[in-house]
DNA sequence: ATAATAACTGGACAACTGTACAGTTACAAG
DNA sequence: CTTGTAACTGTACAGTTGTCCAGTTATTAT
């Protein structure tokens, strides 16, 4: 019986806003923004979009969520093309430092030089996002100082002991000598074009 | 001949309470943080991060950039490996959604599927960051729908007109015959683990 | 057409924010 | 040890925010 509350245009019009200025309007800017005349009508969009979880309250402050703030929509495989413009709409949102960044103070990014590790689909001038601190498991592709020098393998055991194995036929596995050094695991490669 | 205020450290603390909060503290909240008794304090701390470069002020009120919110601590190449705890708190952070996508309302990201593009690094089950809607050059990666099937390849032209090529010499290039419609230009390339 | 109900208006108040000003304190260079 | 200077303290005030309440409108299922 009631009327309802035009949520998906005021996500729209936040999401806009973020985008030019990379902060929540204030009360008085969602006024204009939404077309009230009544804070207390912004008050209720607040509320409202906490309950679907685009805002949290902090310390009494609203602080947008990645589903507002989220600069990339996600679609799903490439075989289904693009979706229609009003489809493209209701994609959800998310941030790529979300996706791919766990322990933000333990994770660093490198850039790759050299081929060595080709055959995974690393190559020269890529990113990797290394996290430090973890114990390797076998096949993780990890930055490692082996006998004073860095470099990127994979991390493998056998009968002997620790191997690291490049991915490219050229090289050959290494096995520490001196001193073996697990920097870091590599918990995604970006590469950038353009 | 005056002292010196803590920049460093009220960075560090700044940088400390985003990643709990995903916000910046109130004037009440740095007060502690800072641990000053004087509200005019943390004004005279913003004005001077202000400065740096840490905050900027929009409609009055300060808002993080980058520099501080950023979750992601930036180092050279692989091979100067890691430096020592002070060092990596000097690093400057960034935000993967900054660097990797400049138009947001345009770009998307997709699921790839198949191997025709393994020779460009890009593998099964990586995502690729797509903008819609410019005019590709040759050799961008591009998304493609080609008489109704939805395809990522190199984009090329010579004498015949338009050429879509695999990166993969199991599969043959294609020439569109009745319909291309090019969805988007790649810009990005991301593969996660774990 | 009626009635039920969520969406809104308008007004109020305490708490907090942005900013200013006048004064005090620590420090480091001479 | 002096002294200039930035860093701080304390206080003040206007504007904004978070929240509440009582009342008014629009919408839609009956």
């Amino acid at each position: 019986m009631p009327r309802v509350m035009n949520v998906q245009g005021h996500v729209a019009k936040l999401r806009a806003f973020w985008r030019r200025e990379r902060r929540l309007p204030g009360y008085g800017e969602m006024l204009g923004l939404f077309g009230y005349r009544s804070r207390n009508a912004v008050f209720g969009v607040l509320k409202r979009l906490e309950e679907l979880g685009f805002l949290e309250r902090k310390s009494g402050r609203a602080v947008a969520t990645v589903r507002l703030t989220g600069s990339l929509r996600l679609l799903g495989a490439i075989q289904a093309g693009f979706p229609s413009p009003a489809e493209e709409e209701l994609a959800d949102t998310l941030s790529l430092d979300e996706l791919l960044i766990r322990r933000p103070e333990a994770t660093f990014m490198l850039t790759v030089q050299g081929d060595s590790m080709i055959a995974a689909g690393i190559m020269p001038g890529d990113m990797v996002l290394v996290e430090k601190g973890g114990t390797p498991k076998p096949n993780d592709i990890v930055v490692a100082q082996v006998d004073d020098e860095w470099t990127l393998k994979y991390y493998r055991k056998d009968q002997e002991g620790v191997r690291l194995d490049p991915a490219n036929p050229k090289y050959k596995p290494i096995r520490p000598k001196r001193s073996l050094l697990i920097g870091g695991i590599v918990k995604a490669v970006i590469r950038k074009y353009g």
